[in-house]
RNA sequence: GCCUCGGUGGCGGAAUUGGUAGACGCGCUGGACUCAAAAUCCAGUAUUCGCAAGGAUGUGAGAGUUCGAGUCUCUCCCGAGGCACCA
């Protein structure tokens, strides 16, 4: 037998597998269907590290277990290739982002295909693709249509380096999440999608998903969904009001002022006879110029201006109370108004020390007199509510005072024009007439133009702007002169709907089939990194929801199960990055050693979700394994089968299953090591028996399976056959070791029946000359018997 | 500050969910083979006392429940991730 040469097998069946067109996937109803998917990549310009396969790596190991399973399997892959990184890439290399991302995506699926993932090739998609951001801009045009979207003036978060206006979610600590510079507020017209009035069903759905608890978690605590009240603050002397959001109407009565937001739209009512007018306007100017991260930590310290001149009336009590405005209310949540109740209120406390305002309590239960008691309890200076509890009075105060219980949620609107080059344009027609008006449906896809410079210009507008015979067009209504919306969607409005597009590729008169999308959807598993909790993952379930609404969809979640992968960090325990020029390339260590050894490896370093450190040193492992497969091979098999032999497999056979369905495959790698230890030290085994090690093998390692599979005298394909059954008749054992405690210590282990009687146990256990020792003639107490496991004595 | 996870040999990690802690792999030590090295094979490898048989200790720290705790409860320390003036 020859040498091991990976490189050589490797190719050989790889070609093999291509030409016979293996991976296809078609609609078969004969069978099961399990759609597995993966967070498709950004094809930036660097290529693939070893981190980014090992998600793969595990999603193309149950593909080919679901596969030898019976079950009608559809894996793809595609590119995520509009956005930031992508234009960035190309800006930097001067060259068109089209041809810069059409070269990384060849480099990307060069380094995929060597490790010879299950993929369809036939369904690849990209997200850049006109065919593809037709249905992008069509599902956008839908949105449109019900009123989802809207034309906002309001300041957005605006990143001075890439130059565009961004959603809360593209925010990192107040900076770019992108390349860290400090957020700024911007006043630029900016399309915003209503993402807001999805919350609640993306908040209770959350139950109905086959998610790790921390991910929902993490998109609970993004909802942030809070319950409280709104009332209405009269203004002293003029027919205007200010809106209040609260979660604590019990504590009304102690409301002894109010703060609005420097932007609040009331402070620039001309009927509001304001004293201090410059002041005003000095505040608002400060509070537009600094950055989301100097007006959240400038030391905590809380600024403000008081509106001279102007009162409010407490509702609860009518009390005259002065209004505010500070930076620590917030414009965009609630109704960017306060109530302040310094008593039961942090940052209403230490503003009321700083301004000398007066703190009344109105909840008993105060520990301290240096800091505000956010607790409840029972009520006092609150007229006929005294003596009421919080809950209750939370209701009744807010009906006295004619307001409404109501819900808020932290999550914001979602901020969807883009004012770079490189995305989907957003398909609108501005016209004096008629307004705001979608490009009509059979035009789409709008196509992204030709343009001399691709640089963000920074105004506000994208490159597109600057096209004349682009923007200049005819409205669709009227036919008279109008012009093009210039910004471009976001990154992430691709990767909203991409699940949906693999099912149905090339469809160009839908966004899908519907008896196509019935049988495949939802997406039954999905695999990728934790950061996309609260970003991607809640875009793509908000957008799947819509399509649901308008019946494009039969089921309203796209992602029924969820995995996350844990990190991969280089040797010295950091992020693998170029900065550190610690990054470790799939293609040195797979010509090294092999694609199965890499496969093997990345699956058999830890627990799949942890991050774990790279280390080519322990990366022998799995190589030596297959080498040892190998040699056991060559020497050939016996006619009689061993049973102790049979029984390890058995025990495999199982262990490998159900470690795959829960992945878990360090152990079920660590398993199948055992076997070979075990063929290695009884040197026997039959053919037959080999065959079932190598159809369990096969989902791990490929390659050297199909060369052995065909050495074997086998014609057919590995990922074809069917995944063998365990004898559990064969796994059980006759004997077992017995675990004899003594108070709680292993003193002696007895090999005995397995179907041992508790009794005999317990005779057996006393007979042992240890445990007389341990006894010291004294009379056992109580004697615990665990059925194939243990006898516990105390004394 | 709040919310999630975590903390086990020299290293990556196992542990049937309360029942022999350290599976499996890496590394290391000794031996075989070799002129020699690599590779391979064999044996050993938590700490500590002991020539050994054997004993004691041991899963971040401390307490508790239990015949029995890595696993359950409480308090604390440390690390990672997320949120963060959200009224």
């Amino acid at each position: 037998m020859e040498r091991y040469e990976h490189q050589k097998i490797e190719q050989k069946w790889r070609e093999k597998w291509t030409d016979a067109n293996v991976y296809k996937t078609t609609e078969d109803s004969g069978k099961e269907k399990f759609y597995i998917l993966d967070m498709f990549p950004y094809p930036s310009g660097v290529g693939l590290h070893v981190g980014h396969p090992k998600g793969y790596i595990a999603t193309d190991v149950i593909s080919r277990y679901k596969k030898m399973n019976n079950f009608n399997v559809l894996h793809p892959m595609g590119w995520d290739a509009f956005g930031l990184p992508a234009e960035q890439y190309a800006l930097k290399n001067k060259v068109h982002p089209k041809v810069a991302t059409d070269q990384n995506i060849a480099t990307f699926k060069k380094q995929l295909e060597k490790i010879s993932l299950n993929y369809d090739w036939e369904r690849e998609i990209s997200t850049t693709d006109p065919a593809f951001y037709k249905w992008t801009q069509w599902a956008f045009i839908q949105m449109f249509k019900k009123g989802l979207v809207f034309q906002s003036n309001e300041p957005i978060n605006w990143c001075p380096s890439c130059k565009t206006g961004l959603a809360n979610e593209d925010l990192e600590n107040g900076a770019c999440e992108r390349c860290g510079t400090p957020i700024e507020k911007k006043k630029i017209p900016q399309w915003v999608i209503k993402i807001t009035d999805y919350a609640d069903r993306l908040l209770a759905d959350l139950d109905k998903l086959e998610w790790q608890d921390h991910i929902k978690e993490l998109q609970r605590n993004w909802i942030g969904r809070s319950e409280g009240a709104r009332i209405q603050f009269k203004i002293k002397n003029e027919e205007l009001k200010i809106d209040v959001f609260t979660t604590r109407p019990d504590t009304l009565f102690g409301a002894t002022y109010m703060v609005l937001a420097p932007e609040h739209e009331l402070v620039n009512n001309e009927k509001l006879k304001i004293k201090n007018w410059d002041e005003v306007v000095a505040y608002q100017k400060e509070a537009q110029t600094k950055t989301e991260i100097e007006r959240t930590t400038e030391g905590r310290e809380k600024t403000g201006v008081k509106l001279e001149g102007v009162m409010a009336i407490n509702p609860a009590n009518g009390a005259e109370i002065p209004i505010y405005i500070a930076d620590y209310v917030l414009a965009d949540y609630g109704t960017g108004a306060i109530m302040a109740v310094p008593a039961h209120d942090e940052r209403d406390w230490e503003f009321a020390k700083k301004y000398d305002l007066s703190i009344i309590d109105v909840i008993s239960g105060r520990i301290d007199s240096d800091s505000a008691y956010t607790g409840g309890g029972a009520l006092l200076n609150s007229g006929e509510f005294n003596g009421m509890e919080s809950e209750e009075a939370k209701r009744m105060i807010t009906e006295k005072v004619g307001g409404e219980m109501t819900v808020n949620y932290k999550l914001r609107d979602w901020v969807f024009s883009r004012q770079r080059y490189w995305g989907e344009p957003i398909p609108l027609i501005h016209c004096a007439k008629c307004g705001v008006v979608p490009v009509p449906e059979e035009e789409l896809p709008l196509m992204l133009p030709e343009v001399e410079n691709y640089e963000p210009t920074g105004t506000g507008e994208s490159p597109l702007a600057a096209i004349e015979n682009w923007v200049n067009t005819t409205c669709p209504t009227c036919g008279g002169e109008a012009r093009r919306e210039t910004n471009t969607m976001p990154q992430w409005a691709g990767s909203s709907w991409y699940h949906l597009r693999y099912i149905d590729p090339t469809n160009d008169t839908a966004i899908i089939d519907k008896d196509k999308e019935k049988y495949w959807s939802p997406v039954d598993f999905y695999v990728g990194g934790a950061e996309h909790a609260t970003r991607h993952l809640i875009y793509a379930r908000f957008w799947h929801k819509f399509l649901y609404d308008i019946g494009a969809v039969s089921y309203d979640e796209p992602y029924k199960k969820l995995q996350t992968v844990g990190l991969i960090m280089a040797e010295d325990g950091r992020k693998m990055s170029k900065r550190w020029n610690n990054v470790i390339n799939p293609d040195d260590v797979i010509d090294r050693f092999g694609s199965d050894t890499f496969r093997m490896y990345e699956m058999f370093m830890g627990p799949f979700d942890a991050s774990v450190a790279w280390s080519t040193e322990s990366l022998i492992g799995p190589r030596k394994f297959l080498e040892r497969l190998w040699k056991f091979f060559g020497k050939g098999f016996t006619d009689e089968s061993d049973p102790q032999i049979e029984k390890v497999l058995h025990q495999t056979i199982k262990k490998v299953g159900e470690d795959i369905n829960a992945m878990k495959y360090n152990t079920a790698i660590a398993q199948m090591m055992i076997l070979m230890n075990a063929l290695e030290k009884h040197k026997s085994m039959t053919a037959h028996d080999m065959e079932r090690f190598l159809l369990i093998l096969s989902p791990f390692c490929p390659h050297i399976v199909q060369e052995l599979w065909s050495q074997l005298g086998h014609e057919s394909f590995i990922l074809q056959e069917q995944w063998p059954q365990y004898d559990a008749q064969k796994i059980v054992d006759d004997e077992i070791t017995l675990v004899v405690q003594v108070n709680g210590k292993v003193r002696d282990t007895i090999t005995v029946r397995a179907d041992i009687t508790e009794e005999d146990a317990k005779s057996t256990a006393l007979a042992s000359e240890k445990i007389q020792k341990y006894l010291e003639g004294k009379e056992p107490k109580k004697i615990i018997f665990v059925q194939g496991k243990l006898i516990s004595i105390v004394v």
